[in-house]
DNA sequence: GCAATTACCTAAATTAGTTATGCCTAAGAT
DNA sequence: ATCTTAGGCATAACTAATTTAGGTAATTGC
């Protein structure tokens, strides 16, 4: 696994929750919508999204609703709940005090 | 497993190699090391430190030397190489891309 | 018609990290 | 003297997130 994939673990519930809490979207589309707003950064493989979203409708964050567009094509919209607000809050605290202890340790190296 | 504990995977090889940049340590300080530096913050436990600086070593990223102290007493040391050097920049790199990328991402949220 | 894309899903394998344990030494307290 | 605490290294067994790799089916554009 590079680097990169493994720095990017931890961050899936609150990638998916952050832009859930603008507008629900189904699953392609949260997908589509990360990898767009970071530029290719972020592109979530469908064996973590789809199962992730599973489980974060098991936990209540979450909710979840069938709805058929053109013909027989359905889509499950996802919408954020009251708790997945909350979840999503405590999640982005917990990553500014990650982020701020880790440039606390890096402050000292020398990267020339 | 905490949000927490979740978040900090994938940042341990990167704390290693920025303290080792600074001055070769063994295994026990280096963990003291990072708590020190964090409040506590970074508490790496052994069973993921060892197998670690372990792996560190085969990949060639760090050497290590055996010194005795005081009697029988037997400390491991490890230091930084010139590949580990470069991987610590590389790591640093690819950690600031992601928290900005994550920054970016969050910068939409209203997190009131 | 056919290829590419959209859209959902899951099982198996990989891998980071935790928990639990073991072995040994040094120092300080009872 | 012996007990406890801390220092110091190490590994085995387990847990859980993520990837890999598949499968099904509908829609759109050529």
């Amino acid at each position: 696994m590079s680097i990169r994939d493994q720095i990017r673990k931890g961050s899936t519930t609150l990638l998916i929750l952050a832009v859930l809490s603008e507008e629900p979207m189904y699953g392609y589309q949260i997908s589509r919508e990360l990898a767009r707003r970071s530029g290719g950064y972020f592109d979530m493989k469908e064996g973590l999204l789809y199962p992730l979203l599973h489980r974060m409708k098991r936990e209540g964050l979450v909710s979840s609703q069938w709805q058929t567009v053109s013909g027989a094509r359905r889509r499950k919209y996802y919408a954020i709940t009251k708790a997945g607000l909350e979840a999503l809050q405590e999640q982005a605290q917990e990553w500014q005090m990650f982020m701020s202890q880790l440039q606390g340790v890096l402050a000292g190296v020398n990267l020339s």
